[in-house]
DNA sequence: CGTTATGTACACCAATCAGTGTGCTTAACC
DNA sequence: GGTTAAGCACACTGATTGGTGTACATAACG
């Protein structure tokens, strides 16, 4: 009668619960919003216990702020690194990728969502999310002094603010605004580059 | 002993609750956002009883959404109809509004905030916001073609685009990005209308 | 083996929130 | 002056929330 098998796979949940409470709060930030997502319902989705989730993170700003950090690692990912792509094309091809799925409606990039829901400025999850929007601004300012931009860190910081046009409208549109953007910077990066 | 002055001014609140409430809601949710203001705090605020609040709103949701509706008539207040601007002059207008004041932080259009705050695409706040940006986009269409551009439409939607992309990333970064956006529209600008 | 992390079950708390019920007061209008 | 609509005070409900306390179970490791 022991209450041995209880996971989906008859498996005790057991050891990775660290894991399993940044992989739904990936999920249910993003599908719910923070504010939409109470713990209760978190734990469950990934099979946790409450009092094991607040041993790993004594509060859910805590568990919000470790979410955001986990993007990261993904800054873009596989995109300026592919070094299959002349700098110019990975300028563009940043415009390509965030179109993940046809019924994944409204993506919204989660740090512009955490930086609505959360409204206090000093919380530590903005400043992860300034930080990330800073660091991409970065990468797309290198790749421009790369591709011979004739002022680098002007088109990085255009070209970020068309993403994040293009994913806040997306949003309010509930359609795909990237398109859009992808054409205006095929004006900038032209009239910056010369050829 | 009655308790007649109760009102900032020793005069009763009275007759005005409903514009007392709409215009509290557009203080508070703009500072505070949707989720975070509560009903009591609202009422405090607009100096209206609570009762009174709810014969005028039967619901929460049907002030948000009335609180959004009150935004069209200002749509880009007084920058279409100023006559004395170019349509040239009037579309790179569009960038200088918003910025309201130096102490006035994070001011993030509050159509973008709900967007992101309501998670029911379905919620008729959404479609507000949506209707409104459509409505923006198509007022600079109407100024391109005015300008004489080659495709109003495309522009139009490109410089709503970076209004957007300027809000979202001012929220953000907690600085100014319209300024960023203003150099990409003359560009384009430039670059749609021949001269 | 025994110890030590790690995880579990479940009840519980205090706060907050949207929304009501009730009875009373006041201003406006005829 | 009397009716009516608008507003008010205030207590209250029911649901949800973030977070704890407690006692127990199990897996890993030496």
């Amino acid at each position: 009668m022991t209450e041995l098998e209880k996971g989906p796979q008859g498996r005790r949940r057991g050891r990775g619960a660290r894991e399993r409470i940044l992989s739904a709060s990936q999920q249910l930030f993003r599908e719910q919003g923070i504010g939409h997502t109470g713990m209760d319902q978190l734990c469950a989705v990934a099979q946790v216990s409450k009092r094991t989730a607040y041993q790993h993170f004594s509060t859910k700003d805590e568990l919000v702020t470790e979410y955001l950090r986990r993007f990261d690692p993904d800054v873009l990912p596989g995109v300026f690194d592919n070094s299959e792509l002349t700098p110019r094309e990975r300028l563009l091809a940043v415009f390509d990728v965030p179109t993940t799925g046809p019924d994944d409606l409204t993506p919204l990039c989660p740090y512009i969502a955490a930086a609505v829901e959360l409204n206090d400025p000093q919380h530590p999850a903005r400043r992860q999310a300034h930080d990330y929007k800073r660091a991409i601004a970065a990468r797309l300012a290198d790749t421009a002094r790369e591709a011979g931009a004739a002022d680098p860190e002007q088109l990085g910081e255009q070209l970020a603010l068309l993403l994040d046009g293009a994913a806040a409208r997306t949003r309010v549109l509930n359609a795909d605004a990237f398109r859009t953007a992808a054409a205006i910077a095929a004006v900038l990066v032209d009239a910056a580059i010369p050829r």
